[in-house]
DNA sequence: CTAATAATTAGATGATTGTCTAACTATCTA
DNA sequence: TAGATAGTTAGACAATCATCTAATTATTAG
């Protein structure tokens, strides 16, 4: 848990995370909005692949990411519990759990 | 947005926030359950209220901080549209690309 | 095999962060 | 007013982090 929250404090790697909802993208591709150099997007993949978040996928030349939405599931509940106050809490409204 | 998901990224901050699942607590309360100094829980009291993720209130020499869960609701906000793969929503574009 | 392209790994560096002790502010009570 | 208690602020320091350039691996095309 410790290791996604990580994930999920810096902006660079958010915003990366907000382009992959369109799909999946190869390295390439998510550095190229950025400022900063495909060493360093590169370096916050796999923060990002560490943490669960993306997953990776080599297709020749090139890796392609995507979301890992199940560990986003995990965050959730977490928020969850938070504004549930701790009471035992029925799975609320929301009954979709994949 | 950043700064809320900066004071998530610490466990200790979390633990606290945890804590506050069971209600108000004063500052010294905060503390006791952590093997670190007083003024380092004070600190991280300072970043979770300048999240605006605790609010604080003075009661004669205590501070009693709780739960802001309307903050909670963005992050959860935030969460959800990942989940949801970029339909229909606007996606509230955070930040930057730098 | 060689060159080109895509991406990662390695090593360095400046900035941020979590922690500490010491000192300070605020409040209550005798 | 003095002393005690609750908490914060100040300053320092080591560890972590985001970033860079240079070098390396992996794959494809000629």
């Amino acid at each position: 848990m410790n290791q996604i929250f990580s994930a999920l404090s810096d902006p660079t790697r958010r915003a990366i995370l907000t382009l992959l909802r369109q799909g999946e993208k190869s390295a390439g591709e998510l550095a190229e909005p950025f400022h900063i150099s495909k060493p360093s997007i590169s370096h916050h993949l796999q923060t990002l692949k560490a943490a669960g978040l993306v997953l990776d996928d080599r297709r020749g030349q090139q890796i392609f990411y995507s979301l890992n939405t199940t560990v986003f599931q995990d965050v959730l509940s977490w928020m969850l519990e938070m504004t549930d106050r701790g009471e035992s809490r029925q799975v609320s409204r929301e009954e979709d759990n994949q």
